[in-house]
DNA sequence: AATTGGCCCAACCGCCTAGGA
DNA sequence: TTCCTAGGCGGTTGGGCCAAT
């Protein structure tokens, strides 16, 4: 089932989106609200794929998109948690408010990827070199299971003390504990939450592969 | 003024997973 | 259980912009 994700009889446009249609697509969701992405070309009359909407609006229209520059606390942010998770473009910009996937990705691979290897981050002393970890322990989970949802969920809104939070849509906070891994430069028990929801119980959130518990445990033992 | 080369970013592509039939 | 579709993700590309020559 090799075909193209946007298949169709129809020749579909391509390229940069004009400001018509991008009022199409705004209104379009302003009416039925975001999902059903199959069905978004159809109602708003758009002669462009599910995909291309999809993305159309999550990188551009959508509420709440913060552009320019990424300030000095988004960016040690986005250091941090790429430390932790690796190239989870969608994971890093849910805790980085305002920013999506491709502007995390796009930023990252312009700025921080061209770097010099020391420049990447400054470690300090006695830390472990960030090589170790992105080429032993890196973790690459591609399920990604409802209870991870919620984990992502908390990632999502809860801003906490990291940076000023933009307030997208008002959901309350549920768990500290990833804010405190991300924010801390050292991880350990100490920084879970008040449920006492440890590591393990992260762990099982995140329905993590073996390597990644490995590298939880890592993070655990003051590695990070 | 024209050309070139690098940077930046919007958009596309291919793949994976979840969920429903 | 298998197949198919939709949603979603990360990697990559192409084109616009701008500074340097």
């Amino acid at each position: 089932m090799k075909q193209s994700t946007c298949n169709t009889s129809l020749v579909l446009r391509k390229g940069a989106w004009t400001v018509q249609e991008d009022m199409l697509l705004k209104n379009c969701i302003q009416k039925h609200g975001e999902g059903k992405w199959h069905l978004v070309p159809l109602r708003a009359g758009l002669n462009r794929c599910r995909k291309s909407c999809r993305l159309r609006w999550l990188n551009y229209l959508r509420p709440n998109i913060k552009k320019g520059a990424f300030g000095e606390d988004e960016v040690d942010l986005m250091l941090r948690i790429h430390r932790l998770i690796g190239n989870r473009w969608s994971l890093i910009a849910g805790r980085i408010p305002g920013r999506t996937a491709n502007d995390v990705k796009n930023y990252w691979n312009t700025h921080v990827r061209s770097r010099p290897k020391q420049q990447k981050e400054e470690p300090k002393d006695g830390e472990p070199s960030q090589h170790t970890m992105a080429t032993i322990y890196k973790p690459q989970p591609r399920t990604i299971s409802k209870t991870f949802n919620f984990c992502q969920h908390i990632m999502t809104y809860d801003t906490g003390n990291l940076i000023a939070s933009s307030s997208n849509d008002g959901v309350n906070n549920r768990s500290n504990s990833f804010t405190s891994l991300v924010s801390s430069p050292t991880v350990s028990n100490d920084k879970m939450n008040d449920d006492g929801e440890g590591l393990d119980g992260l762990n099982s959130m995140l329905d993590l592969p073996v390597d990644d518990v490995v590298m939880w445990d890592l993070l655990e033992s003051n590695q990070l």
